[in-house]
RNA sequence: CGGGGUGUUGUGUAAUGGUAGCGCGCUUGGUUUGGGACCAAGUAGUCAGAGUUCGAGUCUCUGCACCCCGACCA
Protein backbone atom coordinates (compact mmCIF):
# COMPACT_ATOMS: atom_id res chain seq x y z
CA UNK A 1 0.00 0.00 0.00
CA UNK A 2 1.31 3.48 -0.38
CA UNK A 3 1.22 5.71 2.43
CA UNK A 4 0.18 8.73 0.68
CA UNK A 5 -2.84 7.23 0.31
CA UNK A 6 -3.90 5.65 3.85
CA UNK A 7 -6.27 8.01 5.15
CA UNK A 8 -4.39 7.50 8.86
CA UNK A 9 -1.48 10.00 9.94
CA UNK A 10 0.93 10.01 12.24
CA UNK A 11 1.30 12.46 14.81
CA UNK A 12 4.24 13.57 17.10
CA UNK A 13 2.39 14.25 20.36
CA UNK A 14 0.99 11.92 22.39
CA UNK A 15 -2.28 12.59 23.59
CA UNK A 16 -2.56 14.25 26.98
CA UNK A 17 -5.23 11.84 28.33
CA UNK A 18 -3.54 8.64 27.47
CA UNK A 19 -1.04 7.17 29.79
CA UNK A 20 -0.63 3.82 28.86
CA UNK A 21 1.95 2.99 26.09
CA UNK A 22 0.00 1.23 24.10
CA UNK A 23 -2.74 3.49 23.64
CA UNK A 24 -0.56 6.41 22.80
CA UNK A 25 1.86 4.30 20.40
CA UNK A 26 -1.35 3.19 19.19
CA UNK A 27 -2.91 6.22 18.22
CA UNK A 28 -0.02 8.53 17.45
CA UNK A 29 1.04 5.81 14.47
CA UNK A 30 -2.63 5.52 13.72
CA UNK A 31 -3.65 2.23 14.17
CA UNK A 32 -6.61 3.16 16.52
CA UNK A 33 -8.68 6.29 17.29
CA UNK A 34 -10.65 6.91 20.74
CA UNK A 35 -14.24 7.45 20.51
CA UNK A 36 -15.10 7.48 23.82
CA UNK A 37 -13.57 6.27 27.16
CA UNK A 38 -13.07 2.45 26.53
CA UNK A 39 -14.46 2.57 23.07
CA UNK A 40 -12.09 2.84 19.83
CA UNK A 41 -12.90 2.82 16.08
CA UNK A 42 -9.99 0.07 14.66
CA UNK A 43 -8.12 2.07 11.90
CA UNK A 44 -7.09 0.50 8.61
CA UNK A 45 -3.29 -0.11 10.19
CA UNK A 46 -4.75 -1.88 13.68
CA UNK A 47 -7.64 -3.68 11.52
CA UNK A 48 -4.57 -5.40 9.60
CA UNK A 49 -3.17 -6.43 12.70
CA UNK A 50 -6.22 -7.38 14.31
CA UNK A 51 -7.11 -9.85 11.22
CA UNK A 52 -3.47 -11.11 11.74
CA UNK A 53 -4.41 -11.81 15.18
CA UNK A 54 -7.72 -13.30 14.54
CA UNK A 55 -6.28 -15.70 11.88
CA UNK A 56 -3.81 -16.95 14.11
CA UNK A 57 -6.71 -17.68 16.26
CA UNK A 58 -8.90 -18.68 14.01
CA UNK A 59 -6.39 -21.26 12.86
CA UNK A 60 -5.52 -22.45 16.14
CA UNK A 61 -9.16 -22.88 17.60
CA UNK A 62 -10.27 -24.89 13.84
CA UNK A 63 -7.98 -26.80 14.84
CA UNK A 64 -9.30 -27.76 18.10
CA UNK A 65 -12.63 -28.82 16.56
CA UNK A 66 -14.11 -25.32 16.64
CA UNK A 67 -16.81 -24.33 14.45
CA UNK A 68 -17.02 -20.89 13.75
CA UNK A 69 -20.67 -18.76 13.87
CA UNK A 70 -21.63 -15.15 14.74
CA UNK A 71 -23.90 -14.36 17.32
CA UNK A 72 -26.06 -11.61 17.77
CA UNK A 73 -24.90 -8.56 20.22
CA UNK A 74 -28.30 -8.05 21.21
CA UNK A 75 -29.83 -10.57 23.49
CA UNK A 76 -32.97 -11.57 24.95
CA UNK A 77 -33.70 -10.88 28.09
CA UNK A 78 -35.86 -13.77 29.08
CA UNK A 79 -32.71 -15.29 28.68
CA UNK A 80 -30.76 -13.32 31.02
CA UNK A 81 -33.52 -13.68 33.57
CA UNK A 82 -33.34 -17.44 33.19
CA UNK A 83 -29.34 -17.68 34.14
CA UNK A 84 -30.32 -14.76 37.08
CA UNK A 85 -27.70 -12.48 35.35
CA UNK A 86 -30.04 -9.78 34.70
CA UNK A 87 -30.11 -8.52 37.92
CA UNK A 88 -26.92 -9.87 39.06
CA UNK A 89 -24.69 -8.75 36.45
CA UNK A 90 -23.34 -4.94 36.90
CA UNK A 91 -21.84 -4.41 33.93
CA UNK A 92 -24.55 -5.16 31.85
CA UNK A 93 -25.90 -3.25 29.29
CA UNK A 94 -29.45 -2.81 28.79
CA UNK A 95 -31.18 -1.26 25.59
CA UNK A 96 -34.86 -0.25 25.34
CA UNK A 97 -37.21 -0.03 22.64
CA UNK A 98 -39.45 2.02 21.91
CA UNK A 99 -42.66 -0.16 23.17
CA UNK A 100 -40.37 -0.69 26.62
CA UNK A 101 -39.47 -4.33 25.63
CA UNK A 102 -35.87 -4.72 26.92
CA UNK A 103 -32.66 -6.68 25.68
CA UNK A 104 -29.48 -6.97 27.09
CA UNK A 105 -26.09 -5.93 25.05
CA UNK A 106 -24.11 -9.05 25.40
CA UNK A 107 -21.15 -8.71 27.54
CA UNK A 108 -20.79 -12.58 26.90
CA UNK A 109 -22.17 -14.97 24.96
CA UNK A 110 -23.65 -18.40 27.10
CA UNK A 111 -27.19 -16.96 27.48
CA UNK A 112 -27.38 -17.38 23.43
CA UNK A 113 -25.11 -20.35 22.57
CA UNK A 114 -26.78 -22.37 25.28
CA UNK A 115 -30.42 -22.04 23.75
CA UNK A 116 -28.82 -22.18 19.89
CA UNK A 117 -27.43 -25.62 21.13
CA UNK A 118 -30.85 -26.92 22.61
CA UNK A 119 -32.08 -26.64 19.09
CA UNK A 120 -29.70 -28.55 17.43
CA UNK A 121 -28.65 -31.34 20.31
CA UNK A 122 -30.65 -34.36 20.96
CA UNK A 123 -28.40 -37.10 21.36
CA UNK A 124 -25.54 -38.01 23.10
CA UNK A 125 -23.96 -38.78 19.80
CA UNK A 126 -24.24 -35.07 18.89
CA UNK A 127 -21.68 -34.62 21.68
CA UNK A 128 -18.86 -33.13 22.30
CA UNK A 129 -19.07 -30.43 19.86
CA UNK A 130 -17.75 -26.73 20.46
CA UNK A 131 -18.96 -23.53 18.73
CA UNK A 132 -16.49 -20.12 18.86
CA UNK A 133 -16.55 -16.43 16.85
CA UNK A 134 -15.32 -13.41 16.68
CA UNK A 135 -17.59 -11.02 18.51
CA UNK A 136 -17.88 -7.64 20.06
CA UNK A 137 -19.04 -7.39 23.51
CA UNK A 138 -20.27 -4.88 25.57
CA UNK A 139 -19.24 -4.53 29.30
CA UNK A 140 -20.28 -1.71 31.49
CA UNK A 141 -16.86 -1.16 32.94
CA UNK A 142 -17.02 1.71 35.44
CA UNK A 143 -14.22 2.71 34.96
CA UNK A 144 -12.33 1.73 31.53
CA UNK A 145 -8.52 2.18 31.27
CA UNK A 146 -5.05 1.16 30.44
CA UNK A 147 -5.47 2.13 27.06
CA UNK A 148 -6.97 -0.65 24.67
CA UNK A 149 -6.55 -3.35 27.25
CA UNK A 150 -10.22 -2.33 29.42
CA UNK A 151 -12.21 -1.21 26.87
CA UNK A 152 -16.26 -1.11 27.26
CA UNK A 153 -17.06 -2.20 23.81
CA UNK A 154 -13.78 -5.12 22.24
CA UNK A 155 -13.43 -7.84 19.74
CA UNK A 156 -13.21 -11.29 21.99
CA UNK A 157 -12.94 -15.02 20.93
CA UNK A 158 -15.13 -17.06 22.70
CA UNK A 159 -15.06 -20.55 22.68
CA UNK A 160 -17.86 -22.58 24.27
CA UNK A 161 -17.20 -26.97 24.28
CA UNK A 162 -20.02 -29.16 25.75
CA UNK A 163 -19.69 -32.45 26.99
CA UNK A 164 -21.34 -35.22 28.05
CA UNK A 165 -18.94 -36.27 31.05
CA UNK A 166 -16.18 -34.27 33.10
CA UNK A 167 -13.68 -36.16 31.89
CA UNK A 168 -14.37 -35.55 28.14
CA UNK A 169 -14.51 -31.55 29.28
CA UNK A 170 -11.27 -32.01 30.82
CA UNK A 171 -9.50 -33.94 28.10
CA UNK A 172 -10.73 -30.78 25.72
CA UNK A 173 -9.10 -28.01 28.37
CA UNK A 174 -6.03 -29.75 28.27
CA UNK A 175 -6.24 -29.19 24.47
CA UNK A 176 -7.76 -26.32 24.51
CA UNK A 177 -4.11 -25.13 26.80
CA UNK A 178 -2.30 -26.13 24.66
CA UNK A 179 -4.10 -24.35 22.01
CA UNK A 180 -3.85 -20.85 23.78
CA UNK A 181 -0.27 -21.38 23.83
CA UNK A 182 0.12 -21.65 20.35
CA UNK A 183 -1.69 -18.61 19.83
CA UNK A 184 0.54 -16.75 22.21
CA UNK A 185 3.45 -17.91 20.86
CA UNK A 186 2.67 -17.33 17.18
CA UNK A 187 1.52 -13.48 18.55
CA UNK A 188 4.57 -12.84 19.94
CA UNK A 189 4.60 -13.14 23.68
CA UNK A 190 5.88 -16.75 24.55
CA UNK A 191 8.26 -15.15 26.58
CA UNK A 192 6.08 -13.46 28.59
CA UNK A 193 2.92 -15.45 28.95
CA UNK A 194 2.36 -18.27 31.79
CA UNK A 195 -0.31 -20.13 33.06
CA UNK A 196 -1.71 -19.02 35.71
CA UNK A 197 -4.03 -20.64 38.55
CA UNK A 198 -7.12 -18.59 39.11
CA UNK A 199 -10.21 -18.44 41.13
CA UNK A 200 -12.43 -21.00 39.73
CA UNK A 201 -15.93 -19.48 40.22
CA UNK A 202 -18.53 -21.94 41.76
CA UNK A 203 -18.05 -25.09 40.24
CA UNK A 204 -14.20 -25.95 39.92
CA UNK A 205 -11.33 -25.62 42.24
CA UNK A 206 -9.52 -23.02 39.71
CA UNK A 207 -9.75 -21.68 36.52
CA UNK A 208 -6.95 -20.92 34.30
CA UNK A 209 -5.24 -17.21 32.90
CA UNK A 210 -2.53 -16.82 30.39
CA UNK A 211 -0.86 -13.92 31.77
CA UNK A 212 1.37 -11.54 30.07
CA UNK A 213 4.49 -10.46 32.40
CA UNK A 214 4.46 -6.42 31.53
CA UNK A 215 4.74 -3.35 33.97
CA UNK A 216 1.28 -2.30 32.29
CA UNK A 217 -0.53 -5.12 34.11
CA UNK A 218 -3.30 -4.67 36.03
CA UNK A 219 -3.31 -8.04 37.88
CA UNK A 220 0.04 -9.35 40.21
CA UNK A 221 0.73 -12.84 39.83
CA UNK A 222 3.42 -14.91 41.81
CA UNK A 223 5.91 -16.76 39.07
CA UNK A 224 6.68 -20.18 40.61
CA UNK A 225 10.36 -20.09 40.08
CA UNK A 226 11.33 -23.73 39.62
CA UNK A 227 7.79 -25.09 36.77
CA UNK A 228 6.89 -21.25 35.41
CA UNK A 229 4.03 -21.66 36.55
CA UNK A 230 2.08 -18.77 38.46
CA UNK A 231 -0.89 -18.23 40.57
CA UNK A 232 -3.00 -15.17 40.60
CA UNK A 233 -2.64 -12.93 43.61
CA UNK A 234 -6.69 -13.42 44.24
CA UNK A 235 -6.05 -17.01 45.56
CA UNK A 236 -2.62 -16.81 46.59
CA UNK A 237 -3.21 -16.89 50.10
CA UNK A 238 -5.02 -20.55 49.39
CA UNK A 239 -1.70 -21.75 46.89
CA UNK A 240 0.99 -21.46 49.42
CA UNK A 241 2.86 -23.67 46.96
CA UNK A 242 2.65 -24.02 43.19
CA UNK A 243 -0.25 -26.13 42.42
CA UNK A 244 1.80 -27.92 39.69
CA UNK A 245 5.11 -28.49 41.25
CA UNK A 246 4.51 -27.95 44.87
CA UNK A 247 7.76 -25.76 45.22
CA UNK A 248 7.39 -22.64 47.11
CA UNK A 249 8.83 -20.03 45.58
CA UNK A 250 7.58 -17.31 43.25
CA UNK A 251 8.36 -14.13 42.24
CA UNK A 252 5.67 -11.24 42.31
CA UNK A 253 4.92 -9.80 38.80
CA UNK A 254 2.16 -7.19 36.92
CA UNK A 255 0.69 -9.12 34.20
CA UNK A 256 -1.85 -8.45 31.93
CA UNK A 257 -4.70 -10.80 31.52
CA UNK A 258 -4.69 -12.17 27.55
CA UNK A 259 -6.55 -15.21 27.94
CA UNK A 260 -8.92 -17.11 30.18
CA UNK A 261 -10.37 -20.76 30.10
CA UNK A 262 -13.03 -21.65 32.21
CA UNK A 263 -14.83 -24.87 33.23
CA UNK A 264 -18.28 -23.84 33.27
CA UNK A 265 -19.92 -27.34 34.08
CA UNK A 266 -23.55 -26.86 34.54
CA UNK A 267 -23.95 -23.49 35.37
CA UNK A 268 -25.56 -22.08 32.06
CA UNK A 269 -26.80 -25.62 30.68
CA UNK A 270 -28.48 -26.29 34.06
CA UNK A 271 -30.97 -23.01 33.94
CA UNK A 272 -31.74 -24.27 30.11
CA UNK A 273 -32.19 -27.58 31.00
CA UNK A 274 -29.92 -28.61 27.72
CA UNK A 275 -30.21 -32.61 28.20
CA UNK A 276 -29.47 -35.22 25.96
CA UNK A 277 -30.84 -38.95 25.86
CA UNK A 278 -27.73 -41.21 26.93
CA UNK A 279 -27.38 -44.94 25.58
CA UNK A 280 -30.36 -46.23 27.97
CA UNK A 281 -32.40 -43.75 27.05
CA UNK A 282 -32.23 -41.51 30.05
CA UNK A 283 -31.94 -37.80 30.44
CA UNK A 284 -27.97 -36.73 30.99
CA UNK A 285 -27.33 -33.11 31.92
CA UNK A 286 -24.64 -31.27 29.49
CA UNK A 287 -21.37 -29.72 31.00
CA UNK A 288 -19.48 -27.07 29.70
CA UNK A 289 -16.51 -24.98 29.31
CA UNK A 290 -15.57 -21.33 28.49
CA UNK A 291 -12.46 -19.73 26.50
CA UNK A 292 -12.05 -16.31 25.70
CA UNK A 293 -9.63 -14.07 24.41
CA UNK A 294 -10.02 -10.28 23.59
CA UNK A 295 -7.88 -9.53 20.78
CA UNK A 296 -7.75 -5.81 21.11
CA UNK A 297 -6.39 -6.20 24.51
CA UNK A 298 -3.96 -8.54 22.46
CA UNK A 299 -3.05 -6.52 20.05
CA UNK A 300 -2.14 -3.96 23.13
CA UNK A 301 -0.07 -6.32 25.26
CA UNK A 302 1.93 -6.76 21.94
CA UNK A 303 2.77 -3.32 21.68
CA UNK A 304 3.29 -3.27 25.84
CA UNK A 305 6.05 -6.17 25.40
CA UNK A 306 7.59 -4.58 22.03
CA UNK A 307 8.36 -0.92 21.75
CA UNK A 308 11.18 1.23 22.18
CA UNK A 309 11.33 4.95 22.84
CA UNK A 310 10.77 5.63 19.22
CA UNK A 311 7.84 3.15 18.64
CA UNK A 312 6.35 -0.04 17.89
CA UNK A 313 8.38 -3.09 17.13
CA UNK A 314 5.74 -5.33 15.61
CA UNK A 315 6.42 -9.31 15.75
CA UNK A 316 6.47 -10.55 11.82
CA UNK A 317 3.30 -12.24 12.75
CA UNK A 318 1.28 -9.60 13.40
CA UNK A 319 2.70 -6.91 12.08
CA UNK A 320 0.25 -5.01 9.13
CA UNK A 321 3.02 -5.32 6.61
CA UNK A 322 6.44 -6.98 6.74
CA UNK A 323 8.46 -4.03 4.84
CA UNK A 324 8.28 -0.57 4.74
CA UNK A 325 9.70 0.50 1.86
CA UNK A 326 11.09 4.29 2.43
CA UNK A 327 12.10 6.31 -1.03
CA UNK A 328 14.33 9.08 0.22
CA UNK A 329 14.42 11.46 -2.72
CA UNK A 330 11.15 10.48 -4.90
CA UNK A 331 12.51 8.52 -7.95
CA UNK A 332 11.00 6.17 -10.03
CA UNK A 333 13.34 2.99 -8.74
CA UNK A 334 11.44 2.97 -5.36
CA UNK A 335 8.11 2.72 -7.38
CA UNK A 336 9.15 -0.29 -9.69
CA UNK A 337 10.36 -2.20 -6.45
CA UNK A 338 7.34 -1.71 -4.83
CA UNK A 339 4.90 -2.84 -7.71
CA UNK A 340 7.43 -5.78 -7.96
CA UNK A 341 7.76 -6.65 -4.10
CA UNK A 342 3.62 -6.29 -4.29
CA UNK A 343 2.86 -8.08 -7.48
CA UNK A 344 5.43 -11.05 -5.44
CA UNK A 345 2.74 -10.85 -2.67
CA UNK A 346 5.16 -8.77 0.07
CA UNK A 347 2.95 -6.96 2.34
CA UNK A 348 5.02 -3.66 1.48
CA UNK A 349 4.00 -0.12 2.99
CA UNK A 350 5.69 2.39 0.39
CA UNK A 351 5.97 5.67 1.89
CA UNK A 352 5.77 7.40 -1.25
CA UNK A 353 5.07 10.98 0.54
CA UNK A 354 7.23 13.76 -0.42
CA UNK A 355 8.58 13.93 3.23
CA UNK A 356 11.92 14.88 4.47
CA UNK A 357 14.17 11.83 5.23
CA UNK A 358 13.64 12.52 9.44
CA UNK A 359 10.15 12.40 8.92
CA UNK A 360 9.75 9.19 6.76
CA UNK A 361 12.72 7.34 9.63
CA UNK A 362 10.72 8.54 12.38
CA UNK A 363 7.58 7.24 11.07
CA UNK A 364 8.73 4.14 10.39
CA UNK A 365 10.01 3.62 13.64
CA UNK A 366 7.31 4.94 15.05
CA UNK A 367 4.53 2.34 12.96
CA UNK A 368 6.83 -0.52 13.63
CA UNK A 369 7.00 -2.74 10.92
CA UNK A 370 9.72 -5.39 10.93
CA UNK A 371 12.30 -4.43 7.75
CA UNK A 372 12.69 -0.84 7.20
CA UNK A 373 13.84 -1.25 3.26
CA UNK A 374 15.75 2.61 2.52
CA UNK A 375 16.18 3.32 -1.39
CA UNK A 376 17.82 6.78 -1.98
CA UNK A 377 21.14 8.52 -3.86
CA UNK A 378 23.69 7.27 -1.51
CA UNK A 379 22.50 3.42 -1.59
CA UNK A 380 21.21 3.93 -5.62
CA UNK A 381 25.16 5.39 -6.15
CA UNK A 382 26.72 1.91 -4.53
CA UNK A 383 23.83 -0.03 -6.51
CA UNK A 384 22.18 -1.62 -3.59
CA UNK A 385 19.15 -0.82 -1.44
CA UNK A 386 19.46 -1.08 2.66
CA UNK A 387 17.34 -3.28 4.82
CA UNK A 388 16.99 -2.38 8.80
CA UNK A 389 15.79 -4.88 11.30
CA UNK A 390 13.48 -2.84 13.23
CA UNK A 391 14.08 -4.57 16.29
CA UNK A 392 17.65 -4.94 16.70
CA UNK A 393 18.66 -1.99 14.11
CA UNK A 394 20.84 -4.64 12.03
CA UNK A 395 21.49 -3.15 8.44
CA UNK A 396 22.01 -5.22 5.19
CA UNK A 397 22.12 -4.77 1.98
CA UNK A 398 20.15 -6.33 -1.30
CA UNK A 399 20.67 -5.42 -4.91
CA UNK A 400 18.99 -2.33 -6.31
CA UNK A 401 16.57 -4.78 -8.48
CA UNK A 402 13.42 -5.65 -7.39
CA UNK A 403 13.12 -9.41 -7.85
CA UNK A 404 16.76 -9.64 -6.07
CA UNK A 405 14.87 -7.51 -3.18
CA UNK A 406 11.36 -9.89 -3.54
CA UNK A 407 14.15 -12.91 -2.75
CA UNK A 408 15.59 -11.49 0.07
CA UNK A 409 12.77 -11.13 1.66
CA UNK A 410 11.53 -14.69 0.54
CA UNK A 411 14.06 -16.43 1.99
CA UNK A 412 13.53 -14.79 4.93
C1' C B 1 -19.60 3.33 42.41
C1' G B 2 -16.18 6.19 46.40
C1' G B 3 -12.02 9.64 46.25
C1' G B 4 -8.82 13.06 43.48
C1' G B 5 -7.68 15.92 39.08
C1' U B 6 -8.37 18.29 34.28
C1' G B 7 -11.29 20.64 30.22
C1' U B 8 -8.19 26.87 25.66
C1' U B 9 -7.79 25.67 17.43
C1' G B 10 -6.56 18.94 14.72
C1' U B 11 -2.61 18.36 18.66
C1' G B 12 0.67 20.15 22.82
C1' U B 13 0.56 24.51 25.67
C1' A B 14 0.48 30.21 27.53
C1' A B 15 -2.52 34.20 29.18
C1' U B 16 -3.00 39.35 37.90
C1' G B 17 -10.79 39.50 36.22
C1' G B 18 -8.93 43.82 31.12
C1' U B 19 -6.74 43.00 22.98
C1' A B 20 -6.89 34.87 23.54
C1' G B 21 -0.64 34.19 22.24
C1' C B 22 3.06 30.36 20.97
C1' G B 23 5.17 25.35 19.08
C1' C B 24 3.65 21.27 16.01
C1' G B 25 0.10 20.11 12.21
C1' C B 26 -2.60 21.85 8.00
C1' U B 27 -2.91 25.48 3.35
C1' U B 28 -0.03 28.55 -0.31
C1' G B 29 4.78 30.00 -2.39
C1' G B 30 10.01 29.24 -2.29
C1' U B 31 14.61 26.77 -0.67
C1' U B 32 15.90 21.83 1.04
C1' U B 33 16.43 16.10 1.03
C1' G B 34 20.19 10.09 5.43
C1' G B 35 16.97 11.11 11.41
C1' G B 36 10.71 15.12 12.76
C1' A B 37 15.13 21.05 7.84
C1' C B 38 14.53 26.46 6.71
C1' C B 39 12.07 31.28 5.07
C1' A B 40 7.48 33.89 4.17
C1' A B 41 2.24 34.40 4.18
C1' G B 42 -2.22 32.03 5.86
C1' U B 43 -5.72 28.60 8.77
C1' A B 44 -8.31 27.42 13.23
C1' G B 45 -9.88 27.75 19.78
C1' U B 46 -11.73 29.14 25.66
C1' C B 47 -16.62 21.75 26.94
C1' A B 48 -22.19 23.25 27.53
C1' G B 49 -25.68 26.24 30.18
C1' A B 50 -26.80 29.72 33.97
C1' G B 51 -24.91 33.41 37.42
C1' U B 52 -21.51 37.44 39.59
C1' U B 53 -19.13 41.77 37.13
C1' C B 54 -18.52 47.76 33.45
C1' G B 55 -15.78 43.45 31.70
C1' A B 56 -15.09 36.06 32.59
C1' G B 57 -10.48 31.35 29.58
C1' U B 58 -9.84 33.07 34.69
C1' C B 59 -14.76 33.68 40.06
C1' U B 60 -19.69 30.82 41.54
C1' C B 61 -23.38 27.00 40.44
C1' U B 62 -25.32 22.97 37.42
C1' G B 63 -24.46 19.54 33.72
C1' C B 64 -21.22 16.84 30.47
C1' A B 65 -16.58 14.73 29.06
C1' C B 66 -11.81 12.82 29.96
C1' C B 67 -7.67 11.10 33.15
C1' C B 68 -5.64 8.97 37.80
C1' C B 69 -6.15 5.95 42.68
C1' G B 70 -9.48 2.44 44.80
C1' A B 71 -13.64 -0.97 44.44
C1' C B 72 -15.56 -4.07 40.54
C1' C B 73 -13.90 -7.24 36.38
C1' A B 74 -18.22 -15.09 34.10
Amino acid sequence: MKQSQLFTKTQKDALKDEVSVNAQLLIRAGFVDKEMAGVYTILPLGLRVMNKIENIIREEINALGGQEIFMPSMQPKENWLKTGRWDSMDDLYKVKDASGREAALGPTHEEVVVPLAQKFINSYKDLPFSVYQFQNKCRMELRAKSGILRGREFIMKDLYSFHLDEADLDAYYERSKAAYFKIFERAGLKEVTHLTFASGGSFSKYSHEFQAITPAGEDIIYVCEKCGLAVNKEIKAEAAECPECKNAGFREEKAIEVGNIFKLMNKYTKPFDLAVKNEKGEAKEIIMGCYGIGLGRLMGTVVEVHHDEKGIIWPETVAPFQVHLLSLNQNEKADDIYRTMAAAGIEVLFDDRDANPGVKFADADLTGLPYQLVVSEKNMRDNRVEIKNRKNGAVEYAPLDGSEIVKYFQTK
